[in-house]
DNA sequence: TCGTATGGTTTCAATTTGAAACCATCGTCT
DNA sequence: AGACGATGGTTTCAAATTGAAACCATACGA
């Protein structure tokens, strides 16, 4: 499962993250937790993917500390899989993705559905990253600066 | 390279950019050429992936509109590969993912490159997402609602 | 006790990956 | 002109991964 590593000998800030999360269904998987599915079945049934395939992305996302087990919930006597903390963390990417896609996947007319806030029941605004003094900064306002200097 | 379509007919809004950017040196290009780089070799060198993969994950790029081909930059009789609009539009995809990798990939104490605004030299806030009035929400503050309703 | 639902593992063919070798074009040096 | 290196690929082929289907195991209910 481990890919290889790049020819440095330590994987960047953004390849370490891919390492464990860097597949197509992973991402897929965590994002179905995060609408609530916890049971072998219901992952299969809602990704319709291979279950051996399945079997092992979730193996793959425990590895890593993303997804845990937890005895049952309603009495059956299956585990079921949820996020961690870590996997929770991942909540920000999933919206990236997402408005990505909203932005360059659909026509302007196309429905696809909606992250609402539960409050008020209105869309979320776009993700915003902010420079210390709160202007919104995009890529060409920022650089990467390495670790010492 | 197109992977299978989920059960449904119709992919979701996650799994449409996944089949598009979904594999670990895809987002690494992309990464590369928002740091600048340009030329086959440069990602080669950087990446150190093979020229057979290299070639066809630019292909795949260029096949989905992320990044395009430009006749030449600096005289050489070569071609540039460079961020499209679409392309572009993933910086906060990438950001979300360092981000993630910061919190949960590195030791507190481990050096790592840091993502800062050019104009003040600081470090960059975390990405936040915010309801229409301003608040700021997470994954318990929000859920996703059908096209239509 | 038989059937069924759930949660997997095993098997095996097909696809993808990746290392290495090869090829083509351009510019330069002699 | 001819040799040569740099650049940007493609081809070849073995190894790893993927995925569909079959199989297995356990719990439960009729």
């Amino acid at each position: 499962m481990a890919k290889r590593v790049s020819h440095r000998d330590s994987m960047c800030g953004v390849a370490r993250p891919l390492d464990a999360i860097g597949d197509w269904w992973s991402l897929l998987i965590v994002r179905d937790a995060f609408d609530g599915l916890r049971r072998f079945g219901e992952f299969q049934k809602s990704l319709g993917l291979a279950k051996n395939i399945l079997s092992a992305r979730l193996r793959n996302l425990l590895a890593h500390g993303i997804m845990e087990t937890v005895p049952a919930a309603d009495g059956s006597p299956y585990q079921e899989y949820v996020l961690t903390e870590k996997g929770r963390g991942l909540f920000r990417l999933l919206v990236a993705l997402r408005q990505w896609g909203e932005d360059f996947f659909f026509e302007p007319d196309e429905a696809h559905v909606l992250l609402v806030d539960r409050k008020s029941g209105l869309p979320v605004r776009r993700l915003e990253l902010r420079a210390q003094d709160g202007r919104v900064v995009g890529a060409e306002d920022t650089m990467v600066r390495l670790p010492s200097a």
